[in-house]
DNA sequence: ACCTGAACACCGTTCAAGT
DNA sequence: ACCTGAACACCGTTCAAGT
């Protein structure tokens, strides 16, 4: 891990490399071509080097992309927090919900990166993120005991299921791209004998039409309810 | 897509190949070795063939690779339903459970494929498993309109949490590479600034001792409360 | 300390040729 | 219809040598 001084010495061309000149062009490359298409040649190529020179700033690809994603998560993180009466049980809520779609969205503008923020969170910004959630949690109310798993559980939700839903459309994003790709599905889901998948069958108009963003958000939901019902267990009006 | 006619010939050494028995060969060398020791040369090697003899049965790695994981969930739904009075809006939730346990439960024993289940479902057994939870979503009382999208949120918490979970141990499996993995998070976390993060320098016990299996149920009862609530709004005794 | 660029040890995939 | 095996077009990574 190599510390970076100065500046880079002149114009932009041959410029001395750092570490963050180098995942900040892996997280172009990757937006452009996808986790396939970003090559040490060709990331060499873009920064006027040879593919030799990236390894004495990462120590191998698979960090290189985690560093990338975990930049991506920075983004997230970076938004101004909103700042809506966020105090007690209830402003607890409405901060973590707002946290959690903000990862969402910048995962989303950047797909390739969604399947790379790992649980237990060891970069930067995931830490950032837990920490963040943490104490968000802990403003709830809850028993100080399950601060550590909800907001675990909270933190593998984001993740994970946003992973699960931008996923597909790893190959050049594009909502032209996700929408065929979902009524393929759907067509696919037609076929199917009603016998066998009576679910399944009833609800293609539905995956065709959802929002993947509101699929999020509807899981997100459910969970937070259950969160808010555990901490303080005062049925609705 | 080739069908599988008759019998393989003989014994066992040089029999024919198809489908089944490469994907069947597929899941044993990933157990073995995970994804990356997923090699066609390799793959061939142990059905005594050359590579390209594989490519007239599946049309890539990643088609393989999605395959076997869709294989390892088929487990999964293979295990016998827990008839425990399952009637009801009650049973529904309990149903639910077992099903998204079950599920984690065969992914937890081959890590390599949790990331490898998509959503939205396309593959055989991860369509049966929408079409399950979707059953049983069905029985919970909630309006028609929202079926679909809880039974996706809940498809989507069970494989992309579990994913999220599994995952880090993907070289190689044994619960001592776990523990030491999470062994040396904690350390980690220990190391940083309290200032800057005052919730994870506080956890870092519940860290270590956490239970994979308690934390992927954590936040599957957490949403599951959030579902009852919504289906049945009637306050606990 | 940092970069060069050739070389090593692989890959997935294709395809003419066989049976 | 199904298999063979050589060949193509790449990869990530290493490392002696430079500055």
């Amino acid at each position: 891990m190599p510390r970076t001084r100065g500046r880079a010495p002149a114009g932009g061309r041959a410029g001395a490399l750092s570490r963050e000149i180098v995942i900040d062009a892996a997280v172009a490359l990757l937006d452009e071509h996808g986790e396939r298409g970003l090559t040490f040649r060709l990331l060499a190529e873009r920064l006027n080097t040879g593919p030799g020179a990236l390894y004495w700033h990462v120590a191998s690809k698979d960090e290189l992309v985690a560093l990338a994603a975990d930049q991506v998560l920075g983004h997230a993180l970076a938004a101004p927090v909103p700042e809506t009466d966020t105090t007690g049980a209830a402003g607890a809520g409405t901060g973590l919900r707002a946290l959690a779609v903000a990862v969402f969205d910048a995962l989303d503008r950047h797909p390739w990166a969604a399947s790379h923020v790992t649980a237990p969170a060891t970069l930067t910004n995931a830490l950032r993120l837990l920490d963040r959630i943490g104490a968000l949690v802990v403003r709830t109310g809850l028993p100080a005991g399950r601060h550590f798993a909800v907001s675990t559980a909270i933190f593998n939700y984001v993740t994970g299921v946003s992973a699960q839903i931008i996923a597909p459309g790893v190959i050049s994003g594009g909502s032209t791209d996700r929408d065929a790709f979902l009524a393929r599905t759907a067509e696919r889901w037609e076929r199917l004998d009603p016998g066998d998948y009576p679910f399944l069958t009833r609800v293609t108009a539905d995956l065709r039409d959802h929002d993947d963003r509101d699929q999020f958000t509807t899981g997100l939901d459910l969970l937070l309810d259950g969160l808010s019902a555990a901490a303080g267990p005062r049925p609705p009006a």
